[in-house]
DNA sequence: TTAGGTTGTGCAATCGTTTGCATGATTTGG
DNA sequence: CCAAATCATGCAAACGATTGCACAACCTAA
């Protein structure tokens, strides 16, 4: 167990002091040294196989190199690409990311952010929050640069990157009234957070755009992201409404949910009630019947993220405080006209 | 932007020495505080929602809190698992995971394998180790922790916990065997790989023990566990020995792979070539026809690895330095009795 | 009463870097 | 040829916590 080579050892070598080599083995530090030295340095440092150690350097500068990863839970599908897309990013900057899994719940996002900021984290990309997050809001009053993925908070002032919600549902329900739909219901995802919201909104919008009538009622929220939900909400919104012949679900999880609660009514998907999505979870190209969703940009999302948290960190020009990505309708075999009732 | 709070703060506030208040702090300190002074402090230290800055005392007492995690790619389904067993383990014991992605690059785990040590890592688990690893030869040699899951080093004195290649080999062969073929063909993995070279090994013998012809030609080994060599081994696995009647692949990927090499080859799966796979990744219950396979513990495997490495972050007498964690067949409908040939 | 033992707290060094300032050496210009 | 400017390097103080040691106060026992 032979001790950590330290700036001592290299100014002892090349007979040099500390400082001197911290100067060295900096590319930007201010002071001039002379060629001969410094290349000496180098040459010495390199030989002995020199590790800066990042923690004494952090207590001093106060930057840690390290910026924060908070996610729900990697074992869902969708986090991975985008963990994948920040960690890609952020590496060849010298950033190495920790990785905390909130399970969505509250208190646990808490304790996790202290330990994120015990850590010292330079900044953090959440992909967490709620619309309401205390937590986060915190962070934003102590100065810690946050970045919010996927999805936005109320407060304004927390960059986002989130995929074009809007655009999504429109193009579904697009799709669906092409189809020849009129009765189309909504399972919405959950209030308190922004994908939910936004994607609620748009459909009642795009309802109301093509002249459907008031489709309040024919929304139904989720508690969370989950199959479970997705056919419990299903079941008892076509329970109160038979006549729907469309569904159209906030996530793909909620839609293979709705799959069980169609049949656990002696229906079939797509002929008696077409279904849709939203994310393009990779499973969905095996589960038949193959689902028609939206196609968001998983891994570009973390990397939009990560760039927008380096811009932060490097106090650069604020650009644009939101980022929204381009989505993609892809039609799969869970839509098809609606029986004919003429 | 305030200024974090630090033990001065506190010590001032409570009107004692820094050191007074680090003890009071401190759940096992050696030296005695008078239960007064201690509860003072305690509540002034709460009441200024002091934060220990981990930094700092991880200079001091050269114990960082953090783990290394190293994985291939977190967007692999094998993985996501894993990690969050590790980190579920590892948190409630205040210790933070750094994530870092090797894509099964030696030179790029080098690479991470210094990040790592530059941010003064407690220990190191790996899920990407090959079985002659410099990288982690090195990591012993500094003693520096490191546990590696679902693979195993040659050389021994590495801690693994692996799931039980062998006996899953055996059962699939058994299954096979009971099945009536005699024919079977092995897609190996990796020759780098333990998991490859463990189960490549098991199927030999398992041949042998079944009174089955020489197999050693017909063990392809694959270079990556990816589909699409999955499909170029069984292309010419197949045409090399075209009276195989069954594959067994090395993981579920490559059979995955493999169905798409029968199907080019105008046989189906499994009326003219059984398959199975191993692993039991989640997609498998839906991709027809529904995988025969083994199935791993991919959460528990996390958690074992983080417990091994508690127990030597601890000093802990050392245990066992092996764990091998109960594997089980999971039967579906990739597998069936071969076309009789009377 | 006093020597010796506890007990509770403060002092100061330390971990490995970074960085403002001081200083000695060298160059420049008048 | 000397004063001033420039350059290269060393010095030492941080950063925020931990911890061995010193020391004062108190307690105990002979």
């Amino acid at each position: 167990m032979n001790k950590r080579l330290t700036l001592k050892d290299v100014a002892k070598a090349a007979d040099v002091h500390v400082s001197t080599v911290s100067r060295a083995l900096d590319p930007n530090s201010s002071t001039s040294l002379s060629e001969e030295v410094s290349n000496r340095i180098k040459v010495v440092a390199k030989e002995l196989g020199y590790r800066p150690n990042r923690i004494a350097a952090g207590l001093r500068t106060n930057k840690s190199m390290t910026v924060g990863v908070m996610i729900p839970d990697i074992t869902n599908t969708l986090f991975p690409p985008i963990v994948r897309g920040i960690e890609s990013t952020l590496e060849p900057f010298g950033y190495a990311t920790i990785l905390v899994n909130t399970d969505n719940i509250p208190e646990r996002e808490l304790r996790l952010i202290e330990v994120l900021r015990e850590r010292g984290v330079d900044g953090i990309i959440t992909v967490a929050a709620h619309r309401n997050d205390p937590g986060i809001a915190e962070l934003i009053e102590l100065g810690i640069p946050v970045i919010s993925l996927n999805r936005r908070l109320d407060i304004s002032t927390v960059p986002y990157v989130i995929n074009d919600d809007n655009v999504g549902m429109k193009l579904l329900l697009k799709h669906f009234f092409d189809l020849g739909h009129r009765r189309i219901g909504h399972i919405a995802g959950p209030r308190d957070l922004s994908t939910g919201q936004i994607r609620a909104a748009a459909f009642s919008e795009g309802c109301k755009a093509h002249g459907l009538p008031d489709c309040a009622d024919l929304i139904y929220y989720s508690d969370r992201f989950e199959e479970a939900e997705g056919e419990r909400c299903t079941v008892e919104l076509l329970r109160t409404n038979p006549d729907i012949t469309a569904l159209l679900c906030a996530n793909d999880r909620l839609a293979i949910g709705a799959y069980s609660g169609i049949r656990s009514l002696g229906l079939r998907v797509p002929e008696d009630i077409s279904v849709t999505g939203f994310n393009d979870s990779p499973i969905l190209e095996s589960i038949p019947p193959r689902l028609t969703t939206v196609r968001i940009q998983k891994f570009e999302i973390g990397q939009a993220g990560a760039k927008l948290l380096l811009n932060a960190l490097q106090g650069g020009a604020k650009g644009p405080i939101g980022t929204v990505l381009p989505v993609e309708l892809i039609i799969r075999d869970s839509t098809c006209a609606p029986r004919s009732e003429s």
